[in-house]
DNA sequence: ATAGTATGTCATACA
DNA sequence: TATGTATGACATACT
């Protein structure tokens, strides 16, 4: 705040409109403001402000240069602490650079948070999205997926140039509350997206991009253990809801959660992203489990048809044995019967002329073997058998 | 060093 | 149109 004063702000000129004084309220830095009641807020530690923002660039406000809200980031501090002066501003106003709240946490390093975000094709060039988490002239903080600027460096990208403002700004209306004061802000910033937010997604390829520091790495693979990716992101961006809220939440309760609270482009871009992909994630998971049970089935299947094979081998088997045992069985019959068999002259009768035929009605016949042969064709010259 | 596996993510099709 | 689901393809981490 004592930024203020040395950039001379008018805020009776400055600031014309749109802030709601009389919802101003002060924000924790680890959390992004709800306008419900019950908001989850309550590991906070150090207030700060948080102004609305609107998009009309016309509405520039002569000597409100955000700027002068927003000090160099680069290693300074900004100490919203101080409060007093603009104790009651809306706690939203500044909502999208709550970003900057990140700088001022200890131990804050702008790599962590580049890093989080970072397009590795940015760096190999396959993809032609950038992805900058920056500080616009404004002291509006946003992504900045700017094809030409192919680099991506918090340290350039924070207090970056946005030529687009009327892209700037993300507009939240208050006047509801009935106070139309004169203190109101305009400040225009960045949350430009020119490419999808999965284009910009950092995909887990970036976390051992060739080139990559070993510091960076390393501080990638120590979080990486603890927290995954989309936490980090939401943990960097301070969404005010957890990665397994964000995934499971209905889709109306989804909505207006999103709705409800006063989450800046940036942050609605990361839930989005951080729903789609863990919805899809345990897409992915039943997909492959389903996947895994299909095989397995499958394999079972084959392990029992398998089984089915072999035991229907054994029948034929089997059944080629009986045939066979059948067959000489009836084999020692018809020498058994024709050894006893006599024709009308009471010679033997020879096995290899004739063949025994058994009807349905019981009665066997003696019958030629060439009529046999000829499919019966002359039945009525069958011989009664004479049993002896 | 290499291969195989597990997992996350994206793109796409579809409901 | 928005959202969710299914799945192939790819990349990476891990074993």
């Amino acid at each position: 705040i004592n930024s203020l004063a040395h950039y001379n702000v008018n805020f009776t000129q400055a600031i014309s409109h749109d802030v709601n004084l009389h919802e101003a309220m002060l924000l924790y830095p680890n959390t992004t403001f709800r306008r419900d009641s019950v908001a989850r807020t309550s590991q906070a530690q150090e207030q700060y402000l948080q102004l609305n923002f609107h998009s009309n660039p016309e509405q520039t406000l002569p000597g409100t240069n955000i700027t002068g809200f927003v000090p160099p980031v680069d290693n300074q501090m900004w100490n919203l602490t101080s409060q007093d002066l603009l104790y009651d501003l809306d706690a939203n106003i500044l909502d999208e650079i709550n970003l900057l709240s990140l700088v001022t946490e200890e131990n804050f390093d702008p790599m962590e948070i580049s890093q989080l975000f970072e397009e590795p094709d940015s760096l190999n060039s396959s993809h032609h999205c950038n992805f900058s988490l920056s500080v616009c002239d404004e002291g509006a903080i946003g992504y900045s997926s700017d094809p030409v600027s192919s680099h991506y460096d918090l340290e350039g990208a924070v207090g970056g140039y946005y030529p687009e403002s009327s892209k700037l700004c993300h507009t939240h209306q208050r006047n509801e509350s009935g106070f139309h004061g004169d203190l109101t802000f305009h400040i225009f910033h960045d949350h430009t997206y020119h490419t999808k937010p999965d284009e910009l997604e950092p995909t887990s390829e970036s976390l051992s991009w060739p080139g990559k520091s070993q510091k960076v790495s390393r501080y990638l693979n120590d979080t990486h253990r603890n927290l995954s990716r989309d936490e980090q992101r939401a943990k960097a961006l301070h969404i005010p809801f957890s990665v397994d809220e964000i995934v499971r939440m209905p889709v109306d309760s989804f909505n207006s959660m999103l709705s409800r609270y006063y989450l800046t482009d940036l942050q609605v871009s990361l839930i989005r992203d951080i729903r789609r992909r863990g919805k899809n994630k345990v897409a992915a998971q039943n997909c492959r489990k389903r996947k895994l049970d299909i095989i397995l089935n499958l394999e079972d299947e084959v392990c029992n048809l398998q089984a089915k094979k072999e035991t229907l081998k054994r029948e034929q088997a089997q059944c080629n044995k009986s045939i066979t045992i059948m067959k000489q069985k009836l084999h020692d019959l018809c020498h058994d019967v024709f050894s006893r068999l006599k024709d009308s002259e009471g010679r033997p009768v020879d096995p290899n002329l004739y063949a025994l035929q058994c009807n349905h009605d019981g009665t066997v016949l003696i019958v030629p073997k060439e009529l046999v042969t000829s499919g019966h064709k002359k039945e009525g010259q069958k011989e009664k058998v004479r049993r002896n």
